[in-house]
DNA sequence: TGTACATCAGTGAACGCGCGTTCACTGATGTAC
DNA sequence: TGTACATCAGTGAACGCGCGTTCACTGATGTAC
């Protein structure tokens, strides 16, 4: 807990944290920034706005970060890991290039099109990350590539090459088909363009 | 010409302007409002930049629109109108499913991925777009629509339903193709990734 | 084990800058007579 | 056709606000002895 006294009316804050505290801290701010700049933009969060989220006030942030780029960088890494990660859990069953199925059915469902906080951070962060300066475009790169790799390593009916390129077109489709699901007004719409982008993937 | 009387070391701008020139000088803004806003996102994109880039000064810009919102709808517009426009001319030609070729090859090329400031405005603004107001979306999704149904009608060796559903897919791929393509810090991925989504889509 | 002191996470005010918007002003254009 | 006046595109200073960053301060934690 972040209080360690709290009385029926006042909740008084103590100062000093333990340092398992402060690294429990610095972990609550990179989620909160990785949210946030999903939800609002990278430019349009400002610093006070993630530190409110995380319970402090702005001024402690540079305690724990040395510019608003390197909470960036940190929330794209950790953002980009745990996506990796759950896609690569949820392919685990299922054998051949079906595995890939249950990959595609969450990334293009309306959950993950609504769950604009907690989604992908290419499609949040397409435009900011484009124009990112060369660290986040290092990152955002490393990220794709495993992500492609990804889906590549469990289409394993086609030859590595072969694998690699459709994958390439796998990703592609996925990434477009959710950014324009998202970016429509119209929920017909939005649902077909996820509904036809999963028929014509699935394996 | 914006300057009437030119000296040869002084430029002395006259203030008044005829109507017609009023008429053009809105039409310089919006233009280099649609450039400016692809190439730096519509945030990052101070109104002095947009006048500068007309040969203007920023107090101007209220004799012409009523708020930077107003000059972001003007240049979404244009810049859908033309994309849309510019697609079309392309597929006069060719006959059949064919005819979208042309499309493809010019939509995924490295030369539009590369044209930052006159390319697609989905790709270029598409968080941007997403978070838009109600007016930024419905004029997206209208423009998103448009261009489907371009795809679709060339699509004539389909059934009406299943070229539009089609062609939902192929405008996903495309639009995810050039996301990747302009995210990417690689050369070689980025080439690969239009060139696999170009061969994927052609007919 | 106790004590004195350094450390440092967190606070909240302040700074400086950029940006959207407003405003008083200028002077050529367009119009009423 | 000329003239007096209203119009209005454009200028550049100013305003107000939000934001990233800095800073003096607080007081619990951690450590040297």
């Amino acid at each position: 807990m972040m209080y360690q006294i709290q009385t029926p009316r006042i909740i008084i804050k103590l100062m000093r944290k333990s340092r398992q505290e402060a690294a429990e801290t610095r972990q609550r701010i990179v989620e909160a920034a990785s949210r946030r700049f999903r939800e609002s933009g990278i430019d349009s969060t400002a610093l006070a706005d993630l530190m409110a989220q995380a319970g402090l006030t702005h001024g402690g942030f540079y305690k724990h970060f040395e510019s608003k780029e390197q909470v960036v960088l940190e929330a794209l890494q950790g953002a980009l890991e745990a996506m990796r990660e759950s896609l690569a859990k949820k392919m685990e069953h299922g054998s051949g290039n079906r595995s890939v199925n249950a990959a595609l059915a969450s990334y293009l469902s309306p959950e993950h099109r609504d769950d604009l906080g907690g989604g992908c951070f290419f499609v949040a962060l397409a435009s900011e990350l484009s124009r990112g300066s060369d660290q986040m475009r290092d990152m955002a790169t490393t990220g794709m590539v495993d992500f492609i790799d990804l889906i590549a390593n469990h289409l394993t009916e086609l030859p590595p090459a072969a694998a690699k390129k459709k994958a390439l077109v796998i990703v592609s489709t996925m990434i477009g088909a959710l950014t324009m699901a998202r970016m429509v007004n119209d929920d017909k719409l939005s649902a077909s363009i996820l509904r036809e982008a999963r028929k014509a993937l699935l394996q």
